[in-house]
DNA sequence: TAGCGCGCTGAACGTTTGTTCAGTATGGTC
DNA sequence: GACCATACTGAACAAACGTTCAGCGCGCTA
């Protein structure tokens, strides 16, 4: 277990791209080794353990993370709240990644494998989007809520959504979301409902 | 590969029990046997293999859904649109899932793998929700939409998002959104979210 | 230039993987 | 009662797994 090396950066950029990609479990030691380009030996040298390695790839994103939502917390703070921001945690961590990251299917794999990484991530995100709801009712940009704790996550597990399916509204809607125009198109069908809403009122 | 037999049926109840908890490609065979009562060379007697086992346990959850899906078009059919059952897929599926089933948790792992399997399923619940929405339209249940196919997305992704998501919601929120209880709140707030909307209107 | 530290390799280790196969037990058919 | 099909077992298999370890090469400092 050492500390620096060009090799080390490899593996974990390799690992994080494979894991993101098929799954820590399916993966092998060695598949990462060839996509990093050295030796197999090299990644227990490096990170002790292939679980070692998995949690440095864990750490390595939850870092990422920490500036996306520190950044969101400035601009919360700032009272800076229209626009994707406040309402987008899709649109927030678009910004902050390059296009083709691993990131969002690496997100999507953390929380849903059911590990402790992934919910204490949902969790600081959760504490984030109350955060939000609390500071735009505040400005009186939202009707209030009778539960802004219900209200507040299912605004963010809305949003969190449309990354875990990605894939498949790209596919079935023929555009990808996450690209500017699909995010476009998909905020504005977000923003029409939650503004004006989709329902009519109904009689009992 | 055979056709009946207790132990056959063991093994696939027990493949989809452990599947659904830690992904197939965290499960060995001898897992599996053992949950079973098995020996594991059963297994490939029954199944192939491995892979022909999972592709066994995708065909019975597939089954199960396209039950679901079907009793869903017959209350369309019927204009019957009121309530859980165009609104939420979830409460769809609820009622016809025993209590602690492991679907659901199934349906989590199909639609994250990437393989064609989950999309197919995606594919064919798009549609169905497709088919609500029109139904609804047609009812005047509902405002009329610019773009049908991104709103009809939307509601299902929503829908979605609460299953994939249900443990760190439930862990959050502290109350199992997939319990009648939990349902409740949580479908008062889709409710109230897309009859009333929740953000007031923007000025430019 | 000698010595040392360390990123890195390649062969080997023991374990676990999915699978094979010879064989047993049981229940139905002639 | 003899026969066969088949659900099922237990030992064995080769392959792949994560990991260990002796050693190589390069860049330091003395």
């Amino acid at each position: 277990m050492t500390t620096s090396g060009p090799g080390r950066d490899a593996i974990l950029l390799a690992a994080l791209e494979l894991f993101a990609r098929h799954g820590a479990d399916a993966v092998s030691v060695r598949d990462i080794a060839a996509a990093a380009g050295v030796a197999p030996s090299l990644i227990p040298h490096h990170y002790g353990s292939k679980a070692g390695l998995r949690a440095a790839v864990d750490d390595h994103v939850s870092t990422i993370f920490d500036g996306v939502r520190s950044d969101a917390l400035v601009e919360i703070a700032r009272g800076d709240l229209t626009g994707a921001s406040a309402g987008s945690f899709a649109a927030l961590l678009l910004r902050h990644l390059p296009p083709g990251s691993p990131i969002p299917a690496y997100l999507r794999r953390l929380l849903l494998a059911g590990d402790p990484a992934g919910h204490h991530f949902y969790r600081q995100w959760h504490e984030l989007s109350l955060a939000a709801l609390e500071a735009m009712e505040a400005a009186g940009l939202t009707r209030a809520s009778a539960d802004r704790e219900a209200r507040a996550a299912f605004l963010m597990v809305n949003d969190l959504a449309m990354i875990l399916l990605h894939d498949h509204i790209a596919r079935t809607l023929g555009i990808d979301p996450l690209s500017p125009e699909g995010l476009h198109r998909w905020s504005a069908e977000a923003l029409d409902a939650y503004t004006h809403g989709i329902f009519n009122e109904e009689k009992a």
